[in-house]
DNA sequence: GAACGTTTCAAACATACGTTTGATTCAATC
DNA sequence: GATTGAATCAAACGTATGTTTGAAACGTTC
């Protein structure tokens, strides 16, 4: 096996992350891999096929974990299902991990996500349906976590904490830069805590009782007499 | 006034969104407008004014009505700073209004402020300076209506909170198609009344109180032996 | 060490891009 | 109705893109 394959995915990665895909040539890859011109078509074909190795590459080793951690904290409680934060741990611990432990690769990784997730019609149709045992999975264990609750509040409440923890990784910069380095990535641990109980707290939030407009506004007009 | 100039920005503004920035040419554009192919060029200078434009169009009287609503709920407490529920709603309620009020202008713009958050150095850097006095309205607003509250925990939550509020919107065909139809964006009360209760119930937890990790395992060995 | 499949290379391919130009049309003003 | 400034137009500018090509270099295998 040539490494040249594997350099041009590290690199490719890096600069898409730091680019966006479009904004990226295939000459600035290869020659930032020290490779030629044709490198990329030669190993994968296209750029679209590059693309898509790139994102599996990260996303496969990924969601596997999340299931590992699932099944961990299933066999823990002996049998019984995890608990909601546990769920929510599995889901969101090994995407800080991968940021924190290698940012290099987590971030462009990370942010290639979000891109995707931005542009439906291309790549994004293909990387759900990779991904659609994985969320099943997830979906059932909130549901087991949070008996009572309706599944299409459950799904609703999944898309808002994706996006959480999709914006959270995608756009670290931003909020480091507006609080001027207070918030920082570092621990994965801190982190995913932090996020965990975010959403934790998020899930089991009832609407019904949200109080936004206050309702006694009569007294108002009377006093105004 | 030419009307080319806002066919122009209208036209952008919708292939940008379905597409991405770079994905999309100005011929493209222009020719889909029934504008020669220089019009963009006459009329904003170049392809990056024309996204500053196609952004600040939009994102301006967005600004304009949360900072409206949050003086709004102020001026109805008299003057007492609004509590956490309605902060998130000021927030989060001209985006879902315009959402659902017109899909065909605001799926576009949301989707695009999701490229450019995860497209950092680029036009991201002048967008989030603009909305600058905004978000520290809004901070100072989260930390009057969560006494006790570290800052630095308030700008993670708020990053938190930012994030599902995007995803929400750009990312909502993928919801839409996995849930079958059962998760669709219809009124924009509803749909802001879920999520401010999702993301108050994020706020007010407590991270310290999270348990994950079951602690008291020791009673294992001992069943095992 | 000859023959082989794999990998690399320099060079060119056709195409598409953002932008510029200079002429032309148009509506309003004097 | 001539003049003026804004708006539109067809055409071309230079550059960069993804991809293809055919020859050269490489490492194995017999």
């Amino acid at each position: 096996m040539s490494d040249t394959r594997e350099l041009l995915l590290d690199t490719a990665e890096r600069l898409f992350a730091a680019r966006g895909l479009d904004a990226v040539s295939l000459r600035e890859i290869t020659a930032e891999a020290s490779a030629n011109t044709a490198a990329v078509n030669y190993h994968f074909g296209s750029k679209e096929n590059l693309i898509r190795e790139v994102i599996s590459r990260r996303m496969q080793p990924l969601n596997e974990e999340r299931l590992r951690l699932l099944d961990a904290f299933t066999a823990a409680s002996h049998g019984a299902s995890p608990t909601l934060p546990q769920v929510l741990y599995a889901f969101v611990h090994p995407v800080m991990e991968m940021m924190t432990s290698d940012p290099a690769k987590g971030t462009p990784f990370v942010r290639l996500m979000t891109h995707i997730h931005a542009t439906p019609g291309g790549v994004s149709a293909a990387v759900v349906a990779d991904m659609r045992g994985t969320i099943e999975r997830f979906i059932a264990a909130l549901s087991g976590a949070l008996p009572g609750v309706d599944l299409r509040e459950i799904l609703w409440r999944a898309h808002f904490a994706t996006g959480a923890m999709a914006h959270t990784a995608s756009a670290a910069p931003l909020l480091e830069a507006f609080s001027e380095g207070a918030c920082r990535f570092t621990s994965a641990e801190e982190l995913s805590t932090r996020l965990v109980a975010f959403l934790t707290g998020g899930f089991r939030a009832d609407p019904k009782k949200l109080k936004i407009h206050q309702r006694p506004r009569t007294a108002k007009k009377v006093s105004s007499l």
